[in-house]
DNA sequence: ATGCATGAGGC
DNA sequence: CCTCATGCATA
């Protein structure tokens, strides 16, 4: 179901149980205040929806992210992986035929972007055209942005960050310690937290190349004044209904040969190719409906020829695309799920697609059974962050999602964590936002 | 399905 | 030190 995500969270902000919050917020507005920001730097969040600790965060960093400003964001590389290495990690490249699929992303610095918001519900990119929208519907580096754009005179950014310290990570952690009472009676107080890196030994060369490639793109002013919540709203029900509102513009991105190379041999035939322009078949089909169906058709298959997500990942070596090698369960899964960059979706959907005409080629004929198993000594060991702990970076996350490495000490020996522990933290946390969130009911 | 991590590229 | 694409380990 998709709510208006500030519907949602008036009861959460009602609760006597979030004054705190309420105060915080209060506080962070009037820290703000002096900070001018243009409104065509607003931004709003992408959230994954559920929890208090979430909603609370949520409803602090919105309106951090409505006050601060972006800042500019370029899109790095996108690389596919290449071995399978044995047990040993293998340096990801982006192979050269893979390359053709990831496009850079360049941005424009000063860009406005708006963040779709996610109650639990589907967003779908309906609303922005693949290559024209920001790519990333994340609430990038709003702080950054305050402390390019809103820190006009450097006294703000003291202000805001000097004095933002002290008393808002405090509160930030009150804040987290209310959650803690609030939503979990059961505060586990271990604090477990072991990273035994036993990286297994050799890295297998079966690297393929790397490169990236710049990708086409249009910066449309059009995504200026993001939508406002009543758009979204709108946007979302379409998409919910079902409003199959064709792309407004068709993006054409422009080619890159070696899309070609890869679209050719992975659709021959798609009935569902939406692109097949009678001589050209240049462009890559990253509408993201196109995207979405492909997926969820992905799934559908795979299951029906009987496969799993790890036999995919490892057969995908035996396409011998060049610059494709394996690729982990984690990743198809994420893949059907959705739940990767929209670049990174982009570049990976010929290849899989490339994968499943031949498996199901080969299902109808005859029993092909591709697969590439490596058994590695397993010893990486993950470290896992106690609730507590993970609470208090999530309210420290929500004021400031980019900390200096300062910052990010001061954090970790407060939590007694390493510092290099929150710093990873921070990243993906950061990543995690930014992620397109095709998928829809999460 | 996801959390924490690594590493290549970039500034 | 960040972003991104990915992966190992695990809930």
């Amino acid at each position: 179901m998709v709510l208006n995500p500030l519907h949602a969270l008036l009861p959460v902000l009602t609760s006597p149980m979030h004054r705190p919050i309420l105060d915080l917020f209060g506080f962070l507005k009037q820290e703000l205040k002096t900070c001018e920001v243009p409104s065509q730097c607003k931004d709003t969040m992408l959230i994954k929806s559920s929890g208090k600790t979430e909603a609370m965060n949520r409803v602090l960093t919105t309106e951090l992210h409505l006050t601060l400003a972006q800042r500019p964001t370029h899109f790095g590389s996108c690389k596919l992986s290449g071995g399978e290495g044995g047990g040993g990690r293998v340096p990801r490249r982006c192979p050269a035929t893979a390359a053709a699929h990831c496009r850079r992303i360049p941005e424009d610095p000063r860009r406005t972007r708006r963040t779709m918001m996610t109650m639990n519900g589907k967003q779908h990119f309906s609303m922005h055209p693949a290559l024209h929208e920001p790519k990333y519907p994340g609430l990038h580096a709003g702080a950054e942005g305050m402390r390019r754009v809103c820190v006009s005179g450097p006294q703000l950014q003291g202000n805001i960050f000097g004095g933002f310290d002290e008393s808002l990570l405090a509160r930030a952690e009150a804040l987290a310690a209310a959650d803690s009472i609030v939503s979990h009676g059961k505060s586990h107080a271990f604090k477990a937290d072991v990273t035994y890196h036993t990286m297994s030994s050799v890295p297998c060369t079966s690297a393929p190349s790397s490169s990236t490639v710049p990708i086409s793109h249009h910066h449309h002013s059009h995504v200026g004044q993001g939508l406002e919540a009543g758009d979204l709203l709108e946007h979302l029900s379409n998409s919910l209904m079902g409003a199959p509102e064709p792309p407004q513009h068709h993006h054409h991105h422009h080619l890159q040969t070696m899309g070609q190379l890869h679209q050719a041999m992975a659709s021959m035939a798609h009935p569902h190719s939406l692109s097949v322009h009678a001589g050209m078949v240049s462009d890559v089909e990253s509408d993201p409906r196109e995207l979405e169906a492909f997926a969820e058709r992905f799934k559908q298959r795979r299951i029906k020829l009987g496969v799993t997500q790890a036999d995919v990942g490892s057969a995908l070596a035996n396409l011998k695309i060049p610059g494709v090698g394996s690729l982990s369960q984690s990743t198809i899964c994420r893949f059907e799920s959705l739940t990767l960059s929209h670049n990174n979706m982009i570049a990976l959907k010929p290849v899989l697609q490339a994968w499943l005409e031949e498996a199901e080629a080969a299902y109808r004929e005859k029993s092909s059974k591709p697969d590439l198993f490596n058994g590695n000594e397993r010893k990486r060991k993950r470290t896992s962050i106690a609730a507590p702990e993970k609470r208090s970076l999530e309210a420290y996350f929500a004021i400031q999602p980019r900390p200096s490495s300062e910052k990010i000490a001061a954090i970790a020996e407060k939590l007694d964590l390493k510092k290099n522990v929150v710093r990873v933290w921070f990243c993906n946390q950061r990543q995690k936002q930014k992620r397109m969130k095709y998928s829809a009911a999460h």
